[in-house]
DNA sequence: CTGGGCTTCTGACATTTGTCATCCGGAGCT
DNA sequence: AGCTCCGGATGACAAATGTCAGAAGCCCAG
């Protein structure tokens, strides 16, 4: 029997999920919940044997909360299941220590033979997705321009980002400046969503 | 017996659903497709009562396609289920033709509810958003400030965006300038951000 | 038919962005 | 000790963006 733990925040998602894998008669899912922050003390609780993880939810991200898994339970081996298969998202949950990525998109038996994989040992990755993000590559931007470009991200402008970030008009321009540059694109909303998209923010 | 078609553009929530949805006593899942340019088609040959749709899809989107059934089968009313409780979602959903409105974070309860009282007639929104939809208003951008915001989103310069809507650069700065001023924004991004929010675009 | 609102355009202007060259200090490598 | 790279900064310049006033045509409601 493999104990699950289900997290995502929205809930007529995550029961259906669960009524889904509760078919499964090796599956059983012994917790649920909707905030990224209730994760660790779910599975200090009910003992998971598996932690399904969405990307998006309030109070901690899928993959910080995989990152706090490993740490905190480390018997209990997490899967990141999201809607978006962007590659730098697969990069950073590898790093969290996460054992497995399926994105919402795939077929069902999909979710179930990954999750007895990943049970198992074994690690999972979408097939697809893990060649695109050998394709795409590592983030080539330096930890100051990804600040920026967050920062920047909600539309603020020069003087905005240099007041949240404590750094000099220019420098920020500078920073900006850089990004464009290294994301090959021609101004910053550009920058802004290819490295969004990229998963490099 | 309450024949449902879901439209979902991923396999794991659609599948999760319909196995959901399928242990009420009185649903029946007829038809399930991925696109929203399939659901017309399949409404035609399965019959169902009440469409399940989704608004990202590709092909053609969710509320789009409960204007094309409500056109083409109009014995079969529209559920849009989504994602973002964005106002002018619902504002535009109800434009189409859909008689419910159901965000994908709320109680399952509620949707398997909402589809029975669909069926039975009624029109069905979720109150919060309802109230939010009546507090935020109706868009104030004219046709062609909405057109220019929309070839904005994609970091497009003023000549891109001119070119693309076959205006001068100049009318372009002038729609973006309105646009910033109505939105109460202080530049393109901003402006943008808040009316995609908003539902405006 | 007259006024008002929307669309389209122009030109002038101030401000913001993006680019470039250059500089300094610290961390890390050889 | 030298070298290089990165973070941070300055100043100057060109290009893009945002603002404003004005003007013409169009359509619709009163």
């Amino acid at each position: 029997m493999i104990r699950l733990l289900l997290a995502d925040d929205q809930e007529l998602i995550r029961s259906a999920l669960a009524i889904m894998l509760a078919l499964e008669q090796d599956f059983e899912v012994v917790a649920s919940v909707g905030r990224g922050d209730e994760v660790a003390a779910a599975a200090r609780e009910h003992h998971p044997d598996v932690a399904l993880l969405d990307i998006e939810m309030p109070g901690l991200d899928g993959l910080t909360a995989a990152g706090v898994l490993a740490r905190e339970a480390p018997q209990c081996r997490s899967v990141i299941l999201t809607t978006f298969g962007r590659p730098g998202y697969l990069r950073r949950a590898m790093e969290s220590g996460a054992s497995g990525f399926v994105v919402k998109d795939s077929p069902p038996e999909q979710l179930a033979d990954a999750i007895r994989r990943v049970a198992a040992g074994e690690r999972v990755v979408d097939p697809a997705l893990a060649a695109e993000s050998l394709a795409t590559g590592a983030s080539p931007l330096t930890a100051r321009e990804r600040d920026v470009l967050v920062a920047a991200k909600s539309g603020a402008s020069v003087s905005d980002i240099a007041r949240k970030l404590f750094l000099s008009d220019g420098t920020v321009r500078n920073y900006l400046s850089n990004a464009i540059a290294k994301t090959g694109t021609r101004n910053r909303s550009e920058a802004v969503r290819l490295a969004e998209e990229r998963g490099w923010l």
